[in-house]
DNA sequence: ATACTAGGTTGATTTTTTGAACTTAGTAGC
DNA sequence: GCTACTAAGTTCAAAAAATCAACCTAGTAT
């Protein structure tokens, strides 16, 4: 039995899905293109083959990921993000932006395109139109 | 020797930090205002001894949480997160969020204190004054 | 006919994590 | 002064997970 977190806590439960090694790596490799097993696994230097295909599988069971066959003989799948797995993006870029800002090698930077200027991450509040700074995080009902 | 990802990316090289089973969950006990061992240890059902104290060390090799002592004897830290650890907090809010959207069963949401409804995350770009959609994730120099 | 690639599977070895017991030093109750 | 209890760990065996290397099947290229 795979090993998880019992806690009431969105982070906890989130990280059931994409907390074991390698998982969230998987997810952002396919989410900026590349959708073969061996485009994944050249991408991740160091990944076990083994580990991959487990880790794909447990993905597709999740829904973050699926797969299309593109060839049945012999099979090939192509691997694409559901909507779910494309809404990592915000993860994604919270965890490039804290490497910018802590990381000693730090690769990685986010641009407005328009500008190239780097961006911030800010919280947005549909009901009051603006940006807001103070949030609580509450218990839903 | 810790097993760390080679590759030239934020994400990894951010994981390489945080990445390990409960660490995350561990910055964020002591982001939330658990302070000493024994109160983070509660907060985190299942978590042992030995490793809570291996990763609180190696968090504080990293430099995410400083620990002071608050008694000689019997010695007692008191464990608190530095700049760079409470920075995570983007990285808490966007995962808390996506949980949020895509957990069956969800528990925490954001919101606004003012007006008590739920945000969502946008970028600014303090160049431009704006928030942006249009992004890039580019090398840096 | 031989080598090479994609997309895996299998099984042994190594590394991590878990779990339980133990330790040290203090406080509280009687 | 004795007993129980708490905090903050450490130690060590057992279980689980990841790594590593070898193998497999089916195609393509030379």
């Amino acid at each position: 039995m795979k090993a998880t977190y019992d806690l009431p806590c969105n982070i906890a439960q989130t990280l059931n899905i994409i907390g074991d090694r390698w998982t969230l790596l998987i997810v952002h490799e396919i989410f900026i293109g590349n959708n073969t097993f061996s485009e994944i696994k050249r991408g991740l230097n160091g990944i076990s083959s083994n580990l991959l295909s487990d880790r794909l599988k447990y993905l597709e069971e999740s829904g973050l990921v699926a797969s299309s066959l593109y060839s049945d003989h012999p099979p090939r799948y192509a691997y694409n993000l559901t909507d779910s797995g494309k809404d990592l993006e915000d993860v994604f870029n919270s965890i490039i932006l804290w490497g910018r800002q802590h990381l000693d090698k730090c690769y990685k930077k986010i641009i407005h395109d328009k500008c190239n200027h780097e961006v911030d991450i800010t919280y947005y509040c549909s009901y009051c139109n603006e940006n807001v700074d103070e949030l609580s995080v509450v218990e839903v009902d």
